[in-house]
DNA sequence: TTTAAAAAACCGACTGGTTGGTATGTTTTT
DNA sequence: AAAAACATACCAACCAGTCGGTTTTTTAAA
């Protein structure tokens, strides 16, 4: 085998066990020797491709951003009003979900070490402007359109991200809890009608 | 000193300085040691108090919940209609999010804990359920009064606390991104009025 | 009230096991 | 032969929890 296409198959393989145990067992509880076994490969090989166990951690994180904007992008694609596409979106959430559940739940570790590490805070803070910025554009259209209500478009698009963070993060810690896809859907319905019976009639 | 004032100021200091040690350091990075040293009490008395590391935990986790508990229900019991209360309470996530912001990013360890740890997960479902239920009756009333649309009680809470619980969680990870306060207090009023512009007339 | 014993609270040195990381050697590719 | 990739034994540091001993408080008998 060609050396680049080895070495390339040993780091992915490492990056697959990582996620695996960091999901099932939190990333302090998961050993870089037992991360080594799991991939089935030497602690030489480990150190040879990542700096530490760190730099893993942020090699994983790093590489599910860019998934989910992918992801993301390419659903809002394929609509033609706004508000429509936002309900294409919220139900492109039961893929999210299901897809790949329990290797999600070591997301919670990022959040978590964002909270103190500068590194992965910035890490996490970067495409999530870049969520925002996608959002509040697409609001902002909406509102153009005519489809939407004249709203602040960063502030609207604010919520959306809080409330999908907020949903993600209940079905991390409670999966069986509720049907959390159709949740989503539901509150972005919600989000998109309103909660309140308006007082006076429309013009 | 009397015996018992004695031994509850011990366990008081042992639980903040544990308090700030999780949130400065996280769970796994705060040693029962540094904790001790903290709290300028020995591992004796430590481990006199609490059974261990995780029970000191789970401790706080609870004193954490009953005190956001019955700060909520305080706050929505001053106010006529539905809309207004959910209003106030928008309001008070202000004093929520200021008033001890750096003790609470221990919050995230807890979330990160239970999605493995049956015990902690099981801490923080109950609550939920409880608050759950709480809006659900809430937004039923505003339903009942005409205040609200006519919508599904217990899907519309759950909505409610999937965005407050983002909007924390990016209060956690980020607290200068962004006015997390005054963000909350607009996601609840877009959620309330509803982001989509009515198709046709009111009746 | 005095006192002695029992109980509760507290102390701190010690340990057994774990772990991230390293140093050195070996295999495979270039 | 040089370099990249990988393997393995090893280590120093750390850490949750223990254990025997000490101080303080309470109890209760004298």
């Amino acid at each position: 085998m060609k050396n680049q296409q080895r070495s390339e198959e040993t780091r992915t393989r490492i990056l697959a066990a990582a996620l695996d145990c960091f999901a099932r067992y939190g990333y302090a509880a998961s050993g870089v020797a037992e991360i080594c076994q799991a991939a089935g490969v030497s602690k030489g090989a480990f150190y040879h491709h990542f700096a530490g166990k760190q730099a893993l951690f942020q090699s994983l994180l790093g590489d599910w951003l860019t998934d989910l904007e992918q992801t993301l992008t390419r659903a809002a694609s394929t609509a033609n009003s706004v508000p429509e596409r936002l309900t294409n979106m919220a139900r492109m959430a039961r893929l999210i979900f299901h897809s790949n559940s329990p290797q999600t739940s070591f997301l919670l570790e990022f959040w978590s070490q964002a909270s103190r590490d500068a590194a992965v805070r910035q890490a996490i803070i970067a495409p999530y402007r870049r969520f925002q910025r996608y959002f509040a554009d697409l609001i902002q259209q909406g509102v153009d359109e005519g489809t939407l209500q004249p709203v602040n478009a960063l502030a609207a698009a604010q919520t959306l991200i809080s409330l999908t963070s907020g949903l993600f993060l209940q079905h991390l810690v409670d999966p069986q809890g509720a049907d959390w896809a159709q949740a989503t859907e539901d509150a972005i319905h919600l989000l998109l009608h309103g909660l309140q019976k308006p007082e006076g009639g429309a013009p």
